[in-house]
RNA sequence: GGCGAGGUAGCUCAGUCGGUUAGAGCAGUGGAAUCAUAAUCCACGUGUCGGGGGUUCGAAUCCCUCCCUCGCUACCA
C-alpha cells in the first residue's frame, strides 16, 4: 500500500480561447491517468489546475469585441471548465489567477525577491497615453518609420525595412488606443537575474535527471537554453489588466504574466484548502520535503516549468523560513496534430473539445488520444483512426467480450457469478495473467510511458476473448456445466480486472461495467485478485461502445478547412471613396525568380499600365518561379513602394489561400490585356 | 536564412548508451469457430530502418554530408 504524497499541475490554460483536441493530448490527459491511477493506488495526491487570465492577448480580445476584459476571462473560464468537466479531468481544483489569493500569492513572491534586493530595476523611455492614462505595449503604437519612411510602424522597430531604433525616433507616433499622440515618458521596470541561477539550475537538472529519469526532449530543451545562457528577464509591465506591482508609485504596472501563471499552482492550492479544517493544509504538498512534485504540460512550456519556475523558488527559498519543493519531473509531450496538419482556427482545421463531445462520447476520446499520445514526437489525430479504435477495439474486442460473458451469465447462470469447477491449465494461466496486469500497467503509467500502459490494457481484453475460445464455453455448457461454469467465472473476474485498469482511461465506462458487475473499485494492488463470490448478483448488460457509421465520420471530413462564415465577415465597412482610391490593374509576370537567403519571397517583373515594375511576392512556397512567367495576375498598382531584403516592391500581387493553406494568385480572364483597370 | 524536432511495413507508432533472423496495433490475405455489438481465434511481413560516405569484426543505432517534413523565428506590400 502506497502512502505517497505527491503534488501533480497542468499547465494552466489561457483563458482567452477554448480547449482543442491538442491541449488534452499535450498536459491534460496523459495527467488525469496518472493521477486516478494513484488515487487508486492509495497515494495521498492532490491535482491542480485553473485559468491564466491576465496578460495582453486578452485585453485586446476585449478591445475587439468592445467588453471588458473580466468579460473575456469569465467566458473561457467557463466555457473551459465545462469542457474539462465533460472530459472527464478529475483536477481537486480548477481555479483562477483573477481571485485575490493568486494577487497576493504572486505578489508576496515578487515582495519577497525585491525585499532581497534580487531584482535589477532598469529605466527605459516608453510612449505614454494621456487620454487613455497608460503606458502602451509595443503592439499599441504605430508611427512613420524614421529610416523608410513606413507609416505603420512600430514603436522601436520598423517591421517593413527591419531598423531598430529609439522610440524617441519615432516619426509622428499615434496611440491605437485612443488615437492621440502618446507622449514619450520615463518608466522603469524590474527584471529577475535568470542568470545569476544558472549554475543551481543545470545542477537542478542534471541531479532531477539521473533521479528520476527526465524525457529526453526536456532534456535537450533545457541544454539549449543553458548552452546561451541565462539572461535578466522583465518581471513587470505598463498594463492595466494583471496584478498590480506591490510597490509605491508602481501605478499602471502589474507583473509579468510569465512571472505569476506558474504561481497560479500555489495559490490554487491555497484556494482549495480555503475552506478546509486545515487551511495551511496546501504547505503539507508544497513545503514538505516528502512530496513528490509532478508539472505536466505541453512542450512549449518546458523552459518555464524546468527553468524559470524553479529558478523562481530558489530564490523565494534563499530569502525565507518556508521552503518550497522543486518539481521532480517535467514530464513535456509533444504536440498532437490534426489530420497532418497544425490545429488552426482561424483556418477551420482541427476541433475543440466541447464541440467534439456534442458529437461523440467521451471514452472513445480518450481511448483514442490516450493510444497516441505524443510522448516522444508530434502525432496526429485522424477521424478514421478515431473510428477504428472504437469500433475495432472497445466495440469489438472489449464491448463485445464483456457482452458475450454476460450473456452467458445470464442465460445459463441465472444472472449470477457461478461456482467454479476444477481448474485446468488453461484456466489457471488466465488467472495469473489477470493478477500480472495490473502491476505490468502500474508500473508503465509510474513511468509516463502512458501509451504503452493504454495498450497493455486492450491486451487484457484481447487475452480474455482468446480465453474465451480456447474455453468453448458454447460446448461445455452441453456436456460439461461446471467447466462452463468454470469459464465464465473467470471471464467475469477478467471483466472486473478489465474495469480497474481501464478506469483512469475510461472512467465513464468503467464505472458502467462497475454497475453490470454490482462490484466497485479496489485498491489497486487488489485488482487482479479481489474475487466475485460465487452467487454474487450480477445486473443487466448494457451495451458499452456504440460502433461509429461511416457517415459521421465522413461529416466530420468534409467539415475541414471550412472556416465558420462569422469570421469571415467579421471586418469593418469601408466607403466606396475609401475603395476608389485603390488602383487595381492586370498585369502579365514577364520574370521571375527567387530571392536568395529568402525562403517566402519572389522576385517579379511584370508589365502593366506604366510600364514593367518589380514586385515582390511572399509566394516561395506556393509557386515555381518559372510556372508564373506568362500568367495574367491582378496587382495594387498604386501602392507605396516598400523594401523587402533589399529589394523593392512596387506594388502587390494578390492572391487567395485555399483549405491546404496554399497561396493561389488570382487571374483575370485569359481576354484581358495587361495595365485595364479592375472595376 | 537561424534555432529545435523528426524521416523505421499500406496507415499510426515502438525500438536506437552498436551485436544473434528489425517490432506492435490497425488495414490486407487464407483458415477455424458460431456464445456474442457480422463480434472472436489462428496463420501469413523480400520493410534499400530518407540518400551517400566513414568508423567497426559488426550500424536502423556512432561520425560526416546531402535531401525531405514539421514547429518557432526573420523576410509575408
Amino acid at each position: 500500500m502506497s502512502h505517497e504524497k505527491i503534488l501533480v499541475t497542468s499547465a494552466l490554460p489561457y483563458a482567452n480561447g477554448p480547449i482543442h483536441l491538442g491541449h488534452l493530448s499535450g498536459a491534460y490527459l496523459p495527467a488525469d491517468i496518472f493521477v486516478r491511477y494513484h488515487r487508486l493506488k492509495g497515494s495521498n495526491i492532490i491535482y491542480i489546475c485553473g485559468s491564466d487570465e491576465h496578460g495582453v492577448p486578452i485585453t485586446i480580445t476585449a478591445d475587439n469585441e468592445g467588453i471588458k476584459p473580466q468579460d473575456v476571462i469569465d467566458r473561457f473560464h467557463e466555457a473551459n471548465k465545462n469542457s474539462f468537466d465533460k472530459f472527464g479531468m478529475s483536477f481537486d481544483i480548477y481555479s483562477r489567477t483573477s481571485l485575490p489569493v493568486h494577487h497576493n500569492t504572486a505578489q508576496t513572491f515578487f515582495k519577497s525577491f525585491h525585499d532581497q534586493g534580487l531584482l535589477v530595476e532598469k529605466k527605459s523611455l516608453q510612449f505614454f497615453d494621456e487620454k487613455a492614462k497608460m503606458f502602451l505595449p509595443d503592439r499599441y503604437v504605430e508611427g512613420t518609420c524614421p529610416k523608410c519612411g513606413f507609416e505603420e510602424a512600430r514603436s522601436d522597430e520598423c517591421e517593413n525595412c527591419g531598423a531598430l531604433y529609439d522610440p524617441s525616433e519615432l516619426v509622428n507616433p499615434k496611440s491605437k488606443i485612443s488615437g492621440e499622440s502618446p507622449i514619450l515618458k520615463e518608466t522603469s521596470h524590474w527584471y529577475f537575474p535568470l542568470g545569476k541561477f544558472q549554475e543551481r539550475l543545470e545542477k537542478f537538472v542534471d541531479d532531477s535527471n539521473s533521479k528520476f529519469n527526465w524525457k529526453e526532449n526536456v532534456l535537450q530543451y533545457c541544454r539549449g537554453w543553458f548552452k546561451d545562457g541565462l539572461k535578466d528577464r522583465a518581471v513587470t509591465r505598463d498594463l492595466d489588466w494583471g496584478v498590480k506591482v506591490p510597490l509605491d508609485d508602481a501605478d499602471g504596472k502589474v507583473l509579468y504574466v510569465w512571472f505569476e501563471a506558474v504561481l497560479g499552482y500555489i495559490s490554487a492550492t491555497k484556494e482549495l484548502f480555503k475552506n478546509k479544517e486545515n487551511e495551511n493544509g496546501w504547505k503539507e504538498y508544497w513545503q514538505d520535503k516528502d512530496t513528490r512534485y509532478i508539472a505536466f504540460i505541453g512542450k512549449d512550456n518546458t523552459v518555464f516549468h524546468t527553468i524559470i519556475f524553479p529558478a523562481m523558488l530558489m530564490a523565494w527559498n534563499d530569502g525565507n523560513d518556508d521552503k518550497y519543493l522543486l518539481p521532480e519531473n517535467v514530464p513535456a509531450n509533444e504536440f498532437l496534430n490534426f489530420e497532418g496538419k497544425k490545429f488552426s482556427k482561424s483556418r477551420g482545421w482541427g476541433i475543440d473539445v466541447a464541440e467534439f463531445l456534442e458529437l461523440f462520447p467521451t471514452d472513445p476520446l480518450r481511448y483514442t488520444l490516450a493510444s497516441n499520445l505524443p510522448e516522444n514526437k508530434d502525432t496526429d489525430f485522424y477521424w478514421k483512426e478515431f473510428q477504428a479504435k472504437n469500433n475495432s477495439e472497445l466495440a469489438d474486442i472489449f464491448g463485445n467480450f464483456v457482452n458475450r460473458t454476460f450473456i452467458f451469465a445470464h442465460k445459463h447462470f441465472e444472472g449470477k457469478v457461478p461456482e467454479t469447477g476444477e481448474l485446468g491449465e488453461i484456466d489457471k494461466a488466465m488467472l495469473e495473467s489477470i493478477k500480472e496486469y495490473p502491476s505490468k500497467i502500474g508500473g508503465l503509467i509510474e513511468k509516463y510511458k502512458i501509451r504503452d500502459a493504454v495498450f497493455e490494457m486492450m491486451n487484457l481484453a484481447r487475452d480474455g476473448n482468446k480465453y474465451f475460445n480456447d474455453s468453448e464455453p458454447w460446448k461445455s455448457v452441453k456436456q460439461d456445466k461446471l467447466k462452463c461454469a468454470t469459464t465464465i467465472k473467470i471471464c467475469l473476474q477478467t471483466i472486473n480486472t478489465l474495469a480497474e485498469v481501464f478506469s483512469p482511461v475510461i472512467p465513464f465506462s468503467s464505472e458502467k461495467i462497475f454497475k453490470m458487475l454490482n462490484s466497485e473499485l479496489c485498491r489497486w494492488a487488489d485488482s487482479g485478485t479481489s474475487i466475485l463470490k460465487p452467487g454474487h448478483e450480477l445486473n443487466e448488460a448494457e451495451i458499452l461502445f456504440t460502433k461509429i457509421e461511416d457517415e459521421a465520420i465522413e461529416a466530420q471530413i468534409n467539415k475541414l478547412g471550412k472556416v465558420e462564415e462569422e469570421q469571415v465577415y467579421d471586418v469593418p465597412e469601408i466607403s466606396f471613396e475609401e475603395f476608389s482610391k485603390v488602383d487595381l490593374r492586370t498585369a502579365v509576370v514577364e520574370e521571375a525568380e527567387k530571392i536568395k537567403k529568402s525562403k517566402k519571397l519572389l522576385k517579379l517583373k511584370v508589365r502593366t499600365a506604366g510600364g514593367t515594375r518589380q514586385i515582390i511576392a511572399g509566394i516561395a512556397e506556393h509557386y515555381i518561379p518559372e510556372d508564373l512567367i506568362g500568367k495574367k495576375v491582378i496587382v495594387v498598382a498604386n501602392l507605396k513602394p516598400a523594401k523587402l531584403m533589399g529589394e523593392e516592391s512596387q506594388g502587390m500581387m494578390l492572391a487567395v489561400e485555399n483549405s491546404d493553406g496554399k497561396l493561389k494568385v488570382i487571374e483575370p480572364d485569359k481576354s484581358v490585356n495587361p495595365g485595364t483597370k479592375v472595376r
